[in-house]
DNA sequence: TCAAATCCCGACTAATTTGCTGGGTATTAT
DNA sequence: ATAATACCCAGCAAATTAGTCGGGATTTGA
């Protein structure tokens, strides 16, 4: 479980997704925009993403990224992990019997905490997100090549 | 709130120190070879844990690293900011407008998340990991020099 | 059909972080 | 005095992070 920048950039883009999912895809272009990363580093974090079902690519004009499930079976640490392919270091390095034959305790106390840690994490879903009041009064984008296509186009037109 | 391997190696390196409270300084040379880090890059974590008042050290020989606070006053978010000195950076990159005139607001969302995870983790002391019964039967170390001096100075020899 | 919008992919570069090496100095128990 | 230990620091190498570049491939509107 690690928890980095990166997973960062991808929590809140997922965010994004999650808030205008109901006005079909969103483009890179807007998350890059709107949050200051760069489009081809998003690009890369998407194609973990997909390549973990969180999120779906539609291509072509009016295309994007939606949500790959419904938000609330998507939580922050499905995220986290998706993007950091958390290797397992929690294994004792080659050091198991540093306490008199024991294996090494705090390696155990750690794996314990991290345990709670991704419990934690795994107990927050993106719907709690999208469910705040504070979200419906903004959920329409402007000044954007994309929004307008997507008022030119409601969510309905668009097969889910 | 960033997680680590650096914050992993602190939080673990503290839960050593406060097994091992009762029985004087911990050096260490004795972390060093039971968790498999080099001991200058411990020498650099403890400067900032010593920094932030979470441990203080005992010079000359029998000497090491103590707590610097009773365990149940040290939690895990303690090590871990003393360690990664977070510089804010939930505040929007110079694009505030994103939203229509709104401040981003996935920015406050993703600041929402990190403050629930910062309570987690500050709920969290170094005094759940002693408590715990599989503790006391290994509290004393073997084979290092540092623990044979130690035998031979109990641990109220060493005024605090 | 054609062009635009967009996802997709791989390689490269720059910045930052991580972790280590190796040299010191200061303090203190013996 | 000597040895053990904390303490300090400059620099280096590897890994990771972040971003760039240049090209596709696919879909859609015109």
């Amino acid at each position: 479980m690690k928890l980095s920048t990166k997973g960062r950039y991808a929590v809140t883009a997922m965010m994004d997704l999650a808030i205008h999912d109901r006005e079909g895809p969103v483009t890179l272009a807007d998350i890059s925009h709107c949050q200051g990363i760069s489009l081809s580093y998003l690009e890369q974090l998407f194609a973990k993403l997909r390549r973990a079902k969180l999120v779906e690519g539609v291509r072509g004009p009016g295309g994007g990224y939606r949500l790959g499930k419904p938000s609330h079976q998507i939580s922050v640490a499905d995220i986290i992990i998706a993007v950091d392919e958390t290797i397992d270091n929690t294994k004792c390095q080659g050091l198991k019997d540093c306490n008199g034959g024991n294996k090494c305790l705090t390696h155990k106390l750690w794996a314990d905490l991290s345990d709670r840690l991704f419990e934690f994490l795994d107990g927050i879903t993106l719907s709690e997100f999208i469910s705040r009041p504070e979200i419906k009064t903004i959920s329409r984008r402007q000044d954007t090549t994309a929004s307008r296509i997507a008022n030119m186009f409601p969510p309905n037109a668009i097969a889910s």
